[in-house]
DNA sequence: ATGGCTGATTATATCAGA
C-alpha cells in the first residue's frame, strides 16, 4: 500500500500545525506540498522529521512558489527542473519504491496565469502556456518511456465542466479557458497519463479542491474549482485503491484555500 | 457578486494568488 497526498499549503511555516494534523489523521506515506513560500533553510524540516517524515526533497525560494516532498520511505533520484528558465521553484521529483518498482513522483506548481486570458497582453498567461508546453515537450522525450510515475500538484487548471461551479461563468476566467485546457490535455496525452480522480469519479460529477478566500460563506456558496490533480502512468492505473479529497480541511482554523487530495495505491 | 480575502515583504503599501 502506498498513500500519496498533494496539498497547496499557501505558506508551510504558517500552516505547520495543519500539516501535522493532516499527517496524524490521514497517515499518508508521502506528502507533496506546493506554495511553501520559504527558502530551503527556512523549511520546517525538523518538525516533519519528528512526525516520522524523515525523507525530504525540497525546492524553495523566498516569498513565492516552492514545492516539497516529505516521505516516510526513502527518496532517491531527487531532481528539480527549472521550467521556462525563470529560476522559479515549481517542480521537484523523487523516486520511491512501491510493489517492487521504482516510481517517480513529480510535484508541480503550475503558474496561475494572472487575470487576462490573452498571452499577447498578459505575460503571466503567456508564462502559463509556455510552462505547459514545456511539460508536454519534456514528457514526449526519452526520460519518460516505460517509466512508472505519479504526477501531482496544483496545476491551476480545472479542465472539465464539472471541475468548476459554473462552466458558463468561468469559461473566460483564467483556470478554465479553452486554450489552457487544450494545453493541459496535451500534457496528459504526451505522458500517456491517467487522471486518477476522474478515473474513479464520473466526469459529470462536481469535484473541487479549491475554494476562494474571497467567498465568506465558501461552504454554502460552494463555488469551487478542481485545480489540484493526481495523474498516474498507465501501469499504475489498476493499482488505485481509494481517493480522498479532504474538503473538511478548508474549514480548519486559518486554512489554505486548497485542500489535501490523497490517492491510495495497493500492490496487486 | 469573481473578487468581497489572505500571505510575504529589509513592509506600514504593494504584489501575488486564481
Amino acid at each position: 500500500m502506498l498513500r500519496i497526498a498533494t496539498w497547496n499549503i499557501n505558506s508551510v511555516r504558517l500552516r505547520m500545525p495543519l500539516v501535522l494534523r493532516y499527517l496524524h489523521e490521514h497517515q499518508p506515506d508521502v506528502l507533496c506540498l506546493q506554495e511553501t513560500k520559504c527558502r530551503d533553510a527556512e523549511f520546517p524540516a525538523s518538525d516533519l522529521r519528528s512526525a516520522g517524515y524523515e525523507h525530504l526533497a525540497i525546492h524553495g525560494q523566498k516569498g513565492y512558489h516552492g514545492v516539497a516532498i516529505a516521505s516516510r520511505h526513502p527518496l532517491s533520484s531527487i531532481s528539480r527542473r527549472d521550467f521556462c528558465a525563470k529560476g522559479d521553484a515549481r517542480h521537484i521529483a523523487a523516486t520511491v519504491e512501491f510493489a517492487g518498482r521504482e516510481v517517480a513522483i513529480h510535484n508541480f506548481y503550475v503558474p496561475a496565469g494572472g487575470d487576462v486570458p490573452d498571452p499577447q497582453v498578459n505575460p503571466k498567461f503567456a508564462h502559463k502556456l509556455g510552462f505547459l508546453e514545456e511539460m508536454s515537450n519534456w514528457m514526449s522525450g526519452p526520460d519518460w518511456q516505460n517509466s512508472s510515475a505519479i504526477l501531482v500538484g496544483d496545476l491551476n487548471i480545472a479542465p472539465l465542466e464539472a471541475d468548476v461551479w459554473s462552466h458558463k461563468a468561468l469559461m473566460n476566467v483564467v483556470s478554465h479557458t479553452a486554450v489552457e485546457i487544450d494545453r493541459l490535455q496535451n500534457v496528459l496525452a504526451a505522458g500517456a497519463w491517467v487522471d486518477a480522480l476522474r478515473q474513479q469519479i464520473p466526469p459529470h460529477e462536481k469535484l473541487y479542491t479549491w475554494w476562494s478566500y474571497r467567498s465568506p460563506n465558501w461552504l454554502a456558496a460552494d463555488k469551487g474549482r478542481r485545480l489540484d490533480h493526481i495523474w498516474l502512468s498507465g501501469d499504475l492505473a489498476a493499482n488505485v485503491d481509494a481517493l480522498e479529497i479532504l474538503k473538511d480541511a478548508r474549514g480548519w482554523e486559518r486554512p489554505s484555500d486548497h485542500v489535501p487530495v490523497l490517492i491510495s495505491l495497493k500492490s496487486r
